[in-house]
DNA sequence: GCAAAAGTGTTACCGCTACACCCATGG
DNA sequence: CCATGGGTGTAGCGGTAACACTTTTGC
């Protein structure tokens, strides 16, 4: 067993969630399969950024190493959320033809590892083994390939949770951001609409979100001022949450 | 490929969790090794409940299949955790000895899959492969063969996560159960001591505890109302969570 | 009758909700 | 000067936290 021979049986699939101040977006890639005598293309869809893990490497580092190939980017959030390894997983025809192309058993059990990771989109060049990476609004998948859009709907719903009761929103808009930036992830993640007064006094409450003597440059209407999230203040502040329902 | 084979990769841990009104129980198994010649016991451990999955057979039926075969019950709560597949997992000396004796490759990558369940341990009578089932307080557990130790810890937060959030904590409880017996369960497992007046306060807005016109027998003080869940009511009357932290 | 747990109400405080107007900037 | 989003305070309400005594049963 070589530590630099990929495993065939474990793979990690990355729901790369992006945010461009509007719309909360997700990674795909673009899947073509063409006939291989005459180069008709049989169909094209679309699927997560995903691979098998190496011999030697943890879960983790492969979805760590899946993004920084994508992205050049590091110390990315990432968050481990499910396993699928439903034995009809790999199954359509469409995955069953792709899978038999690349010279892979289509029959063999494949267990996939779900993490998702937040950026903001801005500023990030995207590249990944030559093939066509973009950005897709996440409210306008309709289905991807193999059991990806389940993956993917599975990730929303982690998200969304962690969304609900752990500071990571800021995790999607860059270092420095405003209110309104920060609101906009609440609002458009859990889908609904807040108040501006009061989402304000939760963020004062909030010490590791930290108002910086900065503002907002170039912006037609009154610029905003810029906050930061300090982990920091977050690590000595956190109390436990202790307002549960039975 | 046999549908009835097992996958030699892939398998499940349960983190059986128990209650017997007093402490947060787990199931363990022993695992003996002895050595082949003398019959001399080599080490003695203890490791989670799991096997590996059928071929066939979905990560959440392998789990299943496990439980019922530990406790004769089916319909237990159920829920996948996280997957573990650090590449050193298996590496400890006892493990790589248990592995070799099995006749399993000890240098093979194992991915395994947490699924956490709840019980009462009232009333269940345990077996399993000839192998020597127990309840073990989660207070007193050490360390665990393998990385089931890790794996424990990771239900734990899990469990903890859940029930502030989810209303699980009677499915520690037999069907009928008393707010005491209900507000222990919350007290033992977040470790806080919770205010009775305003622990039934909480309760009597939850619509979905059902008081029975019902009581305890054979206590040796004012018998306690029962009550029991209605998931009917419960599916009826869940409002979504907006209560979020930032 | 005594030991043991069941059951019950009030007050103070804090966070949530709802709501409308003026301000600073770029074009 | 106009369009655009930034930024601010108050009042009512509902849930949380703190707190002590009476009741019912088995033995």
């Amino acid at each position: 067993m070589s530590e630099w021979k990929l495993n065939n049986y474990i793979s990690v699939d990355c729901v790369v969630f992006g945010f461009d101040f509007e719309q909360l977006k997700v990674l795909l890639v673009d899947r073509v399969l063409k006939d291989e005598k005459t180069g008709n293309e049989l169909f094209s869809d679309l699927t997560l950024t995903g691979n098998h893990i190496y011999e030697h490497e943890s879960l983790e580092d492969a979805a760590a190493r899946i993004l920084f190939d994508l992205t050049g980017l590091e110390n990315i959030y990432l968050k481990q959320f499910a396993a699928f390894c439903d034995p009809d997983r790999l199954k359509r025809p469409n995955d069953q033809a792709w899978l038999r192309a690349s010279g892979r058993d289509p029959n063999s059990r494949i267990i996939s590892v779900g993490y998702y990771s937040l950026l903001a989109t801005k500023n990030v060049t995207l590249k990944w083994k030559g093939r066509n990476v973009k950005w897709y609004p996440v409210s306008e998948i309709k289905d991807l390939a193999f059991d990806h859009y389940n993956i993917l709907q599975s990730a929303l719903v982690a998200l969304r949770r962690e969304l609900l009761y752990e500071p990571i929103g800021f995790e999607l808009l860059p270092e420095k951001f405003t209110l309104s930036q920060l609101q906009k992830v609440y609002e458009v993640i859990l889908g609904v609409n807040l108040d501006k007064r009061n989402f304000r006094k939760k963020v004062a409450r909030m010490k590791y979100l930290i108002p910086l003597d900065e503002k907002q440059k170039g912006v037609a209407h009154k610029p905003a001022r810029l906050y930061m999230f300090s982990r920091e203040v977050y690590e000595k502040t956190r109390k436990e949450v202790l307002d549960f329902n039975i």
